[in-house]
DNA sequence: AACAGAAACTGGTCTGACCACTGTGTTGAA
DNA sequence: TTCAACACAGTGGTCAGACCAGTTTCTGTT
């Protein structure tokens, strides 16, 4: 491989070459990856480099391998990164505030983007799932997410859900009856109900 | 080692050992880990693995690595995620509209946390900066996140923020009475007046 | 056609060599 | 006494090679 300008780590290098490979070439998630011993020659690199990348990318979730089957491209979930990043990133005592904070303002937004997104049949249906099924607060929310049809607060929430939890609040276990009576407020279109209705599950003055 | 159960990789446990050592001796950024050799000693695995582990938190942004110096904690910046997983993840076409639309409610969620947690003082200070500087957009929100003052918002709208640039969005420039407006309306206090004047600047219909 | 075994592929772990950079201590000259 | 140069010991960076373990493919026999 030619030196590195501006001393750039090898393995960086090849990281930087699998995106654009798989930009370029199309990968799809299940797809496999060149072998190991194959980017080292085509790459001009030494194997313990590409193992370098490769060990990288797989920590974030991104690809995996599999002994004597190969590397592969995953169907991306942050759940992996929520474990690590917790670690190292809130530590202090902010960290149970802010994520309480953020975690309630994401619902929030799904819930408002659910109220103007979601036809009444729809919305219907998920009232006869609320109403006939045994479900967690994380299930009855994950829905929520669900019908505001956005896979972006989608990770995002499903990272703050598994994090909040692993932090252990204090939380009185909601009455079905409240998750009727949310679904019922989004039913309704009215945005100050639907706001006065979460508030009340979540135990907040305002949002 | 001891052999691992369940087949979890080497480079695994060495993480998981590096994030408990962490933990438990309350490392901070700046501070210096154990060299490669050290750990490669202590822990009875080769130094390699060790490589291995210390190249995916590396990749993270969590640690990094000087030749010659040695390994350190990083003051941890998401920024060099987004490069990273923008490849892998949003690729289909809906990504733009989740950006837009997350990135939107974000900034509208912080505005509602700074309207409730701001002095006027503060505020006050905010809006002669405003007044009297020349600033990007970015700029302007960004110390509307910092007076929101929720870590995890200024993490997730660093990183919404890089990707939404770098998507390259038609966005007409907003002009500087607008942004000194949204600031007036945070000073009155008033939701609805803010949430009208938010809308007017990212040309939404609602919030 | 089916099956068993060999071969070739894959990833997993490790050792060792050597290079390049940094920091520290020593030494000799001014 | 001070300062510059050098040696040394530490650090990370890259690589080759060996060997192991699992999976897949190929080949020969029945």
């Amino acid at each position: 491989m030619s030196a590195p300008e501006s001393s750039t780590k090898v393995y960086i290098e090849i990281v930087k070459q699998l995106r654009n490979m798989i930009q370029v070439e199309g990968y799809q998630a299940g797809d496999k990856l060149p072998s190991e011993r194959e980017l080292s020659e085509r790459l001009s690199v030494g194997r313990s480099s590409v193992r370098e990348a490769f060990r990288a990318l797989e920590l974030l979730g991104l690809i995996e391998t599999r002994r004597g089957e190969g590397t592969f491209i995953r169907d991306f979930r942050g759940h992996n990164l929520v474990q690590l990043l917790s670690t190292f990133i809130l530590q202090d005592d902010r960290a149970r505030t802010d994520i309480k904070e953020t975690k309630y303002l994401i619902e929030w937004d799904c819930l408002w983007l659910a109220a103007k997104k979601v036809s009444e049949e729809e919305l219907q249906s998920f009232r006869n799932w609320a109403e006939s099924t045994v479900y967690t607060d994380d299930e009855f929310f994950y829905h929520i997410i669900l019908l505001a049809d956005n896979h972006l607060f989608m990770r995002m929430w499903t990272i703050l859900k598994d994090y909040y939890n692993s932090l252990k609040f204090d939380q009185e276990p909601v009455a079905k009856a409240d998750y009727i009576k949310l679904v019922d407020s989004l039913l309704s279109y009215n945005e100050q109900l639907i706001k006065d209705q979460y508030c009340k599950i979540r135990n907040l003055s305002s949002i």
